[in-house]
DNA sequence: ACAGCGAGACGAGACGTATCGTCTTGACGG
DNA sequence: CCGTCAAGACGATACGTCTCGTCTCGCTGT
């Protein structure tokens, strides 16, 4: 019934994501097919079916070997201006409108289909995110941030609006509101003024 | 070429919005075609690709229609407390798994349809997120707020997580979460504590 | 008479399955 | 060792299904 991994064959695999990516640059994302990757791949269809659930999980699968397994965030000691870079880089990767489609595109898939969102959150979201986290631990020791909050909402504070303004299109996305964002969030975590005044 | 809305049948209209709305409920969004509301409604399905680009424009003017037009948040003077009403409502909404599925369904079809979008943002979300935005203005009024924060990025700041985590699937969706960002957010556009220690 | 209407046929295109013969792999026996 | 063999993945492709969006009918109401 499962097809056994062992027997895989590598080059058809590495030949299909190839393709897929190749296509999805060529085509975008809407355009592409099965039947086209299989193509393109030199490949059966049925080849794609046995170890892919569709194209979806085709591109996550090609997404996710591209990325790096860990991701560091640079610490300046300025946790204002390390979290701007960050945004800021967000910024521009969703202002490229070829790559911001791409992204929506996946993104998209990953929303529709659960298994798929589960990859998509683990290979590739949540490693960036652990990555500020990590960085806000670090502000935290460091005396900048309250003890008491809590890092993996304070996270979500700052990528949430990003990603609801890019997916909704609620509104531009620039450098001067990735900085909004950043102040008011440092302005949420910053221990109590009272003795800086 | 354009068809004459004077000449419009208003009960076909009707009928088609109805048959829409049912058929969302029964089979869910996926599911539903063109073809199976045209038949439900008694209508042609030219009848709805004159008025509609597609399923997804057919059950946004549904939605829209059923939609109040102006919507007003509670002002007890506790802007925190009311926020929490607010943030705990929406997660309640999302914890409820039909209307869940479906609002993603009807989210993931605006995501992807650019002129879709516009018409839920504008009808859909725009109005939620301008109730809130007005309590905020008295809020800073009332100074509870600091005169500087830029209110459309403060909404954002509440209800981005939100989706962030709804949409992405990225960890529970608790009314315990959404005090966490209620505070969080309060913290950040309260006025400098100084004074009041 | 004209434009929208209900009804439904239609072509296009993508999906996912099934089937064919071929090729690779690993186990087993002489 | 090495030939045989079964298992299973492979490329290729036909197939039925589904949904879409368009097109073509008369019919109806104004």
């Amino acid at each position: 019934m499962t097809p056994q991994p062992t027997r895989r064959n590598e080059q058809s695999r590495r030949a299909i994501l190839a393709a897929a990516l190749e296509l999805l640059a060529e085509t975008g994302y809407p355009a592409l097919t099965v039947e086209a990757i299989a193509a393109r791949a030199g490949v059966g269809k049925q080849t794609i079916y046995r170890w892919w659930r569709g194209k979806g999980a085709v591109i996550l699968d090609a997404l996710a070997d591209d990325v790096p397994e860990v991701v560091a965030l640079p610490d300046t000691g300025d946790l204002r201006a390390d979290l701007r870079q960050v945004l800021r880089a967000t910024v521009a990767e969703f202002a490229d409108p070829r790559l911001s489609a791409t992204t929506r595109a996946i993104t998209i898939e990953t929303l529709a289909d659960e298994e798929l969102g589960a990859q998509a959150r683990d290979r590739l979201l949540r490693p960036q995110l652990n990555a500020v986290r990590v960085r806000l631990e670090a502000a935290r020791e460091a005396g900048q941030v309250r003890p008491d909050a809590a890092l993996d909402q304070v996270v979500e504070l700052l990528f949430g609006p990003l990603y609801h303004r890019w997916l909704l299109r609620n509104g531009p996305l620039t450098d001067d509101y990735a900085d909004g964002i950043v102040d008011l969030v440092v302005a949420a975590v910053t221990p109590s003024t009272s003795i800086r005044g």
